[in-house]
DNA sequence: GTGAAAGCGCTAACAG
DNA sequence: CTGTTAGCGCTTTCAC
């Protein structure tokens, strides 16, 4: 039976090392490191290079890439920090980054870090100390102390989905600007006079840039600050968006459209109109972001800024490689989003 | 200003090794190295044991888990095996496997399979390279000799949401068995008597053992072979789900009830019953399994059978790291599956 | 074109 | 209690 690994110079724990395969092939470690290389195999005969070759498959070898990391400096892994597998707006950015790192030979080590400040650090240092070759970073806080100093000291890494208010890195980001005026002309076309935003915590990129561009959008579309309430939530989560949702409601004027921050505040803000018993969209248009998936089987399906992210992931990992390879000045990537209309906004209902 | 590492014995790239800490603190690498591991730190003098500290934490000093790992040949590692991120099934469960992992200072590395043989048996083999520590997995196919040999070789496994038809391996399980049958008790007990089954890919686990507990159920519930139709939808997609429907639609006795093998099946059927023109569930009932993400916010919100994710990936992290401390023989640890009603299941309707 | 030897940073035996 | 030494498995100079 053909069952690797189990010939002589078989190693304790039924690992086969490089010498190993040099034994079986009778020349010297380093000739059989050069021959299972690629990039050196030319170094070596090619007859010598094609016996090295059978003796490893013969043998099953896998080479130790601990060992080779740690002689070469390079681990040929990248970590992935995000603030929670759980919020469904990571998962495609993850996977868009596996696709192009895989077949790189890179591998990906994911961590959450719930945006906790403490957990990022501790997790940051401990993967350097894993000797990561480049980190793609989707933590969204604003202040960042601790990366800005790793950029500094020439760590590669990618920033997703956020820019720090200094710019020593890399980024690939959504045109999110551009997402906000698509829905508030959206809203403004259908007739919407008051429109209130549910704005993101403040000190996360994402909420920042929102909000910005929902005040700046508004002014185009001639609201006055009166007719833009905002409300700021404290997490991007739908109990925010439904307690924000709920303070807005309790105001004396109420507004005809929202526009949240992201798309679970969008949904936290539909079960508050629920509750007020009020009727989306007859009564309230809502807008979202982000887009994430199975929104349009939601009742009411919400309208929504897509977000591409798995591109976006994709695209950081590939920015990522192209750093490793040959580290350059930080370069920032902007993808356009597109407005998807739903069921969740309507014309403006008349007093 | 206190910048880590910016002190003498620095150690070109920034990075502070070992022997810089050993140098500063005037001991040798060997003393330093006890004394900042906590396992052997008794070793050490209280003195000198605190002088190495400091000088460690005033370096910045991060341990390259890289040569530990070559050295000790523990990498601290863990490769988590999953079909597909976007699935929202797994995200819970890679979460829950993280938030057990991290705290014992191990990290996972993420790999998406797509369920595709090749692939898998390629990433298995680079995972294994890169001294992962165990493995976690979560790909459902039956047939698995790559694993089932790896198994047999000792290395740390742990099967996650299946099982294979041996057991050399360690695998945590909901109670599938028992979802099956509380969903078509549930059914039965709406006066249903037509029930249809859409199974997932035979040759998935999952797949396998919700066709055969789905058979069982019927049978308990007095249903005869042709009061329980089944169709095999070929992936567990919403795709395959509405093509799936559909063709049961066609057949000239309607069931009155549906069984999807998992909730992305069972929206594909919703999408193909409204093509219909059939309502749900005034005029079919439609229940789901796993219970995944908002789905209580789908319209209709489907009924289905909560499989508590988070928990399966904590107790398979759990189990591994134990067999990892101290390997004993596998185990299979089940974990209860509750029905969950909403809106998609009602009364059969009258003929 | 191939062998010899050094060394990546760390830990673990072994001395003393 | 601490210093010395060897070596994990690999790559990479340097000789020949």
């Amino acid at each position: 039976m053909d069952c690797p690994g189990n010939e002589q110079g078989l190693r304790y724990g039924g690992v086969t090392s490089l010498s190993d395969v040099a034994q079986a092939a009778g020349v010297h470690p380093g000739t059989a490191s050069r021959a299972l290389n690629p990039q050196t195999r030319h170094r070596v005969s090619a007859e010598t290079a094609q016996r090295v070759q059978e003796a490893a498959d013969r043998l099953g070898y896998q080479p130790n890439s601990v060992a080779r990391a740690l002689r070469t400096r390079r681990s040929h892994m990248v970590a992935i920090l995000i603030p929670d597998l759980t919020n469904p707006l990571f998962p495609p950015i993850v996977r868009g980054v596996e696709e192009v790192l895989a077949p790189a030979g890179y591998s990906a080590i994911l961590v959450n870090t719930d945006n906790d400040e403490a957990k990022e650090g501790h997790l940051f240092a401990e993967l350097r100390g894993r000797q990561c070759d480049g980190f793609i970073v989707a933590t969204a806080r604003r202040e960042h102390p601790l990366l800005e100093q790793a950029a500094a000291e020439g760590v590669a890494m990618v920033l997703v989905n956020r820019v720090t208010d200094r710019r020593p890195a890399s980024s690939v980001t959504a045109d999110e600007a551009g997402g906000v005026h698509a829905a508030i002309a959206h809203l403004s076309s259908l007739g919407h006079r008051r429109i209130a935003h549910l704005a993101g915590p403040q000190n996360l990129s994402t909420g920042l840039i929102r909000y910005r561009a929902f005040v700046d959008a508004c002014d185009r579309a001639g609201l006055g600050p009166d007719d833009r309430p905002v409300v700021v939530c404290d997490s991007f989560s739908e109990t925010a968006g439904e307690a924000a949702m709920h303070r807005l409601l309790r105001e004396s004027v109420r507004p005809t459209a929202v526009f949240a921050s992201n798309d679970l505040l969008a949904l936290g803000a539909l079960d508050a109109t629920r509750a007020a018993g009020l009727r989306c969209p007859q009564d309230l248009s809502v807008v979202g972001f982000n887009d994430m998936p199975f929104l349009s089987r939601m009742s009411p399906a919400l309208t929504t800024v897509h977000v591409p992210q798995r591109t976006i992931g994709a695209e950081a990992a590939r920015m990522l490689l192209q750093s490793l390879e040959d580290p350059g000045p930080p370069r920032s990537l902007l993808l356009g989003c597109e407005l998807v209309v739903r069921a969740s906004t309507g014309p403006a209902p008349r007093n």
